[in-house]
DNA sequence: CTGTTAGCGCCTTCAC
DNA sequence: GTGAAGGCGCTAACAG
């Protein structure tokens, strides 16, 4: 019989005790008492009382590895997200790891950083770390990748880029109400000449809004005729800044801008204000995201919430639904948008 | 003998072809293939790529549970902070895990929430993942838990709490320096009655940024008589929004303050302005972090800047020391801060 | 209701 | 330089 050494040195890591130990102590087999941990109901109550005990007393707790190795699952979901340096993220990983952990599942975050190789990375490591789920809240996916999870049957879960399927559900925002509601708010407040700054054009949420927004105004009669009012502002603060110095420089420049994130909203209230005007005095502002610092903005801003923290549930709920309760179908839950209406609008005067 | 049943049914998680398959197609042992890919050296070249060549055909990787059961390493690195839905966080998180990986570690990433019972359940669950180091990155530790991950020999880095010991290192960050040198540009732009907005009394490093201010303004022969002219901001926005107010009712209010953080300057900007007053000709600000936000405020926020990246890259150089370099003892990093002036501070005039 | 036992996939000593 | 084989800690048949 062989012996790993065993050490007088203590390596790095330790020693726990295991499931045998457990055992001896209750005068068990090791079966009963990784059945008296999951709760099997067919343990006598004493026996796993008794089983219990021991564990409390020996500080034990399972070595999560052997179990993974043993059971086939990690109880790990996935979450990939573009960028958790971008605030819109943050909450969206908070709100799904503490779903998660509710329902006994560690998470673990990859960061695309908008970067196709960083993707595969992070799709490589769900696989490798043997995710039983992913969430995938990001544009930029790697279909071959994608294809690998789908065939090692692993469910997940897009935010607006997929179809539901066998084992892939898919949140649907409803970008185009958010819009409509914004430009309709702008619109009853008088505004006529409404710009519009969108993100960047490869991602589809952006291009969605955009489209709403044109959409929307065409509706109401407002059809924009100068194609230099709606203007790039790639969703970020100085992007803003910029595509906003653009209108304004514009002959005819717009009473009202609709931004397609709050970042670029921000940027926009800088130039705005830079250039000596003032908010929403001189142009009204309306935001879309609702990020933490929306309402502490300077004026603070009008702008289109999107429920990051209800996102992360129901994508958790939506994983959840494959993983533990068996079902195989995916699903397409809704999400809707509120405008919260701030300071950054007013009613339009000449 | 036994078979687990061949589902005909793709059972969740998918089946992985194993080192097993990969042995067969090379035409050697699942030792050789085990050894080619931890680059044993003994492993004859031609043989090593071999291997190589099957791995890549077959689309082979390693599974990782097998691997952590097997070796008693994880490769997973802990990173417990208070709350990354604070901004200050995010970066955090995203050096440290970016540094990890480099080092081919995941990172599990737990939230306190500023609480101690789920403090407990994230070293908990660093425990039960057997993460191979953990990163404390925040000020409510328990510690019976921590005992706990040192009686397991986990090597632990910690920000600004600990003493380095045996597998325990900390990196001092040198504060006291920082807010030295704020309070010194406030002076040297003419500021004689400086406020300030301090942090939560309970955190260390805001009672040290307090005591730091207050020292330095008394060797400055400025000691403040007045003790209103510190009131806690409680590192928020809101929290700064009213304690600026606060400042702004005295008889005398200041003429420059100085915040525990950015957040709470980023509320005291707020409020300034919503007096009916004017930053910086009226009232100097000045944040503390450098947070991405606060080069974008209105005015851009002169703030001393705390290097999150390099924290966070530090404490994992920490980890990896007795991770993987096999060094028993810890070591304290200092990490310096930089005072950078954009347009919130200008010069006293009355 | 409980025990026995065969793996899960990999690493690692030992023998060749 | 390579192979054989035990064991990491746990789970899940299967047998009582």
């Amino acid at each position: 019989m062989k012996h790993r050494s065993s050490l007088a040195i203590p390596r790095l890591g330790g020693t726990s005790m295991s499931i045998r130990e457990v055992a001896k102590r209750a005068n068990v087999s090791t079966a009963t008492v990784s059945r008296a941990i999951h709760h099997d109901s067919r343990v006598n109550a004493e026996t796993a009382e008794r089983v219990w005990h021991a564990i409390r007393e020996l500080n034990y707790y399972p070595n999560v590895h052997a179990r993974s190795l043993a059971s086939g699952r990690s109880h790990i979901a996935g979450l990939i997200v573009s960028d958790i340096t971008n605030p819109f993220f943050p909450e969206l990983v908070q709100g799904f790891a503490e779903a998660a952990l509710e329902s006994g599942y560690d998470t673990l975050v990859a960061s695309t950083n908008y970067d196709a190789a960083r993707t595969s990375l992070a799709i490589r490591r769900m696989l490798e770390r043997k995710a039983d789920g992913v969430a995938i809240m990001t544009s930029e996916m790697d279909e071959s990748l994608i294809a690998e999870l789908k065939n090692r049957n692993v469910p997940m879960v897009f935010l607006d880029v997929a179809e539901p399927g066998r084992l892939i559900s898919n949140l649907r925002v409803d970008y185009a109400d958010g819009v409509g509601t914004a430009v309709r708010h702008l619109i009853s407040l008088g505004h006529r000449r409404i710009g519009f700054l969108s993100g960047p054009d490869n991602l589809k949420s952006a291009r969605v809004r955009r489209e709403a927004f044109l959409e929307c105004l065409s509706n109401a009669g407002l059809a924009i005729e100068d194609p230099r009012m709606v203007t790039d502002g790639g969703h970020r603060i100085d992007g803003g800044f910029d595509a906003m110095q653009r209108l304004l420089a514009l002959d005819e420049r717009p009473t009202a801008v609709l931004a397609s994130n709050d970042l670029t909203a921000i940027g926009a209230l800088r130039a705005i204000r830079t250039a000596g005007l003032r908010v929403p005095e001189d142009i009204s502002v309306v935001g879309f995201d609702d990020i933490q610092l929306a309402a502490f903005t300077d004026p603070p801003l009008t702008t289109v919430r999107l429920p990051r923290t209800e996102i992360a549930e129901r994508a958790f709920e939506c994983l959840a639904r494959n993983m533990d309760l068996g079902q195989e179908d995916g699903t397409e839950p809704v999400i809707g948008t509120k405008l919260v209406v701030r300071a950054s609008t007013a009613p339009y005067h000449r």
